[in-house]
DNA sequence: CTGTTAGCGCTTTCAA
DNA sequence: TTGAAAGCGCTAACAG
């Protein structure tokens, strides 16, 4: 592949090795403008193109940083990234992206892998099944920040969404458009802050208002195939909720998906919420509201903390942002009052 | 970070470094029941983790191939990079995924990066516009296969979708169920061959039924923005079309969102038929009728040809391979006879 | 069966 | 203003 090596072109200038590096590294301060010339077409004549892999080896850097997201599927992971991307991409940073499918062992297995190709820092949408592992890398001063899912008494840097926040918008904003019996479906919690936060917003949302959560209207799923279950628990209560709270993309795309099949009206029979935007919740009929977060800024601000912290790896404190969500008001709650 | 290396567990083994070295690339075959434990013992209690980069440097092999998708926010993509995955893990490769977000310039600013991280190989899906810099590649031999998009006149390893036989089935089909004036909506061709392929297929089918495709029922879109237009131009015309094939998922959904908004019944009014599945067609209303092409067939079969020539830098014969695109009937389409 | 040695391609003192 | 030399962490003959 890439033949050409520093020496030759330094041969073809003319100069040094070292003289060439120095170049390359625009250290141009002690450098006549004929030497640079020269090593400047030496370069264009022979198409050099340095190979980072040695300078990494020597300099102990690699400009890379490793992203583990939960699952690349979902709009979220993507979006997040982009807004990783844009952030390293202005300061000279690669990202190297892998995709832990949910899966604990593929998380364990990326972070090894990061480790071993020497990336400079980690953004990890953890699955919370690796906290010894995570919890050694900060032992070991190696650069990390959390997205997304926090761990329960382990410090670190990280940026997260407000869920609490944004259960609490959503299910107020049921509340107030005359809702009272409302359910709420979420992935099994295991121990996945997120959904902790979700569950608990919801929670204090009703018990603020006067109601009492009723552990019927309070479904966690392990599976889609239990989705459909549970809807069909929801709808043959002697009192159904009138609105159902979905706390993530995929058990809100399989409860409409149901929904759908049995003809169940939304939101005349049943109101429902969703979590996380994505392009085509405006399309669906009726489009639906949702509680966003701050996706791409989540990927900007988790990428700008990772760079500080590579320079900074010695520091003890570490800093943790919370980012608001945002209530998009469409049509899948109707106007109850 | 990574403090320990080989030759501190040699030490503690009371080995040299060649011996880590054979025990680590497990080639047992010569050594010692003992010695061997000794290696493993120390490689524990330091918690040694080999340095690949070092070891890329020698070996002259990373590892790790590239890949450049051309927006991650299509479905399309991620789908594709996941079958890409699934077959480099499976085989030890790591994979680097990169966006080029449609942007010749940062296709190429990747491409460059990319080899300058000396990666085994790259999968491309080009944006058609760095035609010079990947014939180039192909010259030095760096092993590189296309995806999606092929680029003519260049002979080049690849795997595409069959896109001819994807629009022609769409427009096979609206016939069928009794179109007539079928209407195509397209982003601009701009010399892309998967445009210009689901193009020809409309174009053949409507003629070998007889029907002289019209200029006025062919719109070539550069922005959102054109969607809304020429959707309002196919409405007001004296005889508009009946039906509109759009051939890929950004217009497509635009053209729905639009649609929706003038209140024009789908499939009553008009017929659309889409490019590319996502998990949220089935949940439109109606369910969107898609060509689907074999997204993450695409990706598998990409990866195990880079392998494979990554095997075979040398290989003079290239090897394309066309994957059919499948037509997933679901409701926006009618039934008209 | 194991150790010695010579690099991989680059950076970086230090000396000239 | 430029060059020589040492070395990053690892591998692979080759020798013993």
């Amino acid at each position: 592949m890439t033949r050409v090596k520093m020496e030759d072109v330094a041969k073809l200038a003319g100069v040094s090795k070292s003289t060439v590096s120095q170049f390359l590294n625009k250290r141009y301060e002690f450098m006549s403008e004929e030497t640079r010339g020269r090593i400047e077409n030496a370069i264009k004549s022979t198409g050099y193109q340095p190979n980072v892999i040695a300078r990494s080896l020597k300099v102990k850097k690699t400009n890379t940083i490793g992203v583990i997201v939960a699952n690349i599927l979902h709009y979220f992971s993507t979006a997040v990234s982009r807004g990783i991307e844009d952030y390293c991409n202005k300061h000279h940073y690669n990202v190297i992206l892998c995709n832990a499918d949910d899966n604990p062992q593929k998380e364990r297995i990326y972070l090894e892998m990061l480790l071993a190709k020497q990336v400079d820092g980690i953004i990890c949408a953890t699955t919370g099944k690796n906290n010894e592992l995570l919890k050694d890398l900060i032992n070991r001063e190696v650069p990390l920040v959390l997205i997304d899912r926090k761990l329960a008494g382990i410090e670190m840097d990280g940026v997260f969404s407000n869920n609490e926040q944004g259960a609490r918008d959503a299910v107020a904003h049921l509340l107030a458009i005359g809702h009272r019996r409302i359910a709420l479906l979420s992935p099994d919690l295991n121990g996945i802050s997120t959904r902790q936060g979700r569950f608990k917003g919801y929670r204090q949302t009703l018990i603020a208002h006067g109601l009492q959560p009723m552990d019927e209207y309070i479904k966690f799923v392990k599976s889609t195939a239990e989705v459909k279950e549970s809807i069909s628990d929801l709808l043959h209560m002697p009192e159904p909720p009138t609105a159902i709270l979905c706390t993530n993309d995929l058990t809100t795309m399989e409860a409409l998906h149901v929904l759908k099949q049995g003809n169940v009206k939304v939101p005349e029979t049943i109101a429902i919420i969703g979590f996380d935007d994505s392009p085509w919740v405006d399309l669906l009929d009726p489009p639906l509201t949702t509680v966003n977060q701050q996706t791409y800024e989540i990927g900007l601000k988790s990428a700008e903390q990772l760079l500080t912290r590579i320079e900074h790896p010695q520091e003890k404190k570490f800093h943790e942002q919370i980012l608001d969500c945002h209530l998009t008001v469409r049509k899948s709650c109707g106007i109850k009052n």
